[in-house]
DNA sequence: ATTTTACTAGACTGTTTAGTTTGATTTTTA
DNA sequence: TAAAAATCAAACTAAACAGTCTAGTAAAAT
């Protein structure tokens, strides 16, 4: 995965990731078919695997904020979120890989999608439908803004190289998003 | 450009590049230094070419909006937006391929960011700004918001084949994003 | 008319690639 | 301990690759 990732899907070379892996090349042919097994079952193992058990370890985490107030608790939740997608972390990357390769592995985005996109989705609706102080008439959708703002965020700021261009203070970010989100549904 | 956006930087092949372009192979290379600077030339020609001006005249044919009902404008807009970055335009494939190169090619990623990415969200500032309805505090900053629903729409919907795992009807998305928008900030 | 410029096809170099084969060595199983 | 399974290094194949070179052609400029 490191090697896909530092290279890229083309210009990773079996030889580079069976020295990486400490394997020889044979070993690696008897264990995937070729190179697109291999790429498969690599992102398939790290989407269902490691990040988003983290991730949603830490989500889970988060519903104990549900007892806090209003805004502490989303700002706990976009600090997360932000955390989480910025800095380099695996997810990020891969991030990149994925979108990158979209076009031609449809079959792993829509792996992303469904094990990593639409549970992250569902956890914040879960948060956004039981919060005592909020009504919200689609929280699903609601969610989705949420979540497409920090994403947003972080392909301009961190994948684009945009932080220098466009500058935009996390916490100023993302106090206002909460700020238009409480606003608009406060009862 | 075509053989680079359907098999991505590093499995785009110079002969077929030649090919393609109906020219010989050292013609190419009379043009430009190596595989690389062809590139980034094509990127650079791309991003301040054609698709940006294409997309900018229709946003200034937007400005005249500004005299119809607020919901009405930012309605028109929004559509003009998500038809501009769906459906397979050349701006959705360069925006994969920029995104999955953007790692390597860091210059090209600051260069998208510089001349589509900022010009348009200076653009769309400009409309929440100047809006007769709307007072708002920090347009630059709502223009993000606006924007950035709109791009993980593009991004989950269109570019990672979410489609039909986390359907959203386009103008339920848009109505609902306008509503949110308009709610927070009327006077 | 002649020189210059731009191009062509196509062969060539040296490297890299995915994937295979060989034959020896280690580890596991029984 | 003996048979079976898994691994290893290393060489190999056949193809593709970036980039260069040659030698010759077409068009434009002078």
């Amino acid at each position: 995965m490191q090697v896909f990732i530092t290279h890229g899907y083309a210009a990773a070379s079996m030889d580079q990731i069976a020295v990486t892996a400490g394997v020889s090349k044979p070993t690696l042919y008897n264990y995937f078919k070729n190179k697109e097994g291999l790429f498969t079952a690599l992102i398939e193992q790290m989407v269902l695997g490691d990040s988003i058990h983290n991730l949603f370890g830490d989500l889970e985490a988060v519903r104990g904020f549900i007892e806090l107030p209003l805004r502490d608790s989303l700002k706990q939740l976009a600090h997360l979120l932000l955390e989480h997608f910025s800095n380099d972390k695996p997810l990020l990357t891969l991030f990149r890989l994925l979108i990158g390769e979209s076009g031609r592995f449809p079959n792993l985005a829509q792996t992303f999608i469904r094990n990593i996109e639409q549970p992250l989705l569902e956890e914040l609706t879960h948060l956004f439908a039981n919060h005592p102080d909020l009504k919200i008439t689609d929280p699903a959708l609601t969610a989705r803004f949420f979540h497409g703002c920090i994403v947003h965020y972080v392909i301009v700021q961190e994948i684009l190289h945009g932080r220098d261009i466009i500058p935009l203070e996390r916490n100023y970010f993302i106090n206002n998003l909460i700020d238009l989100l409480l606003y608009s549904h406060q009862e």
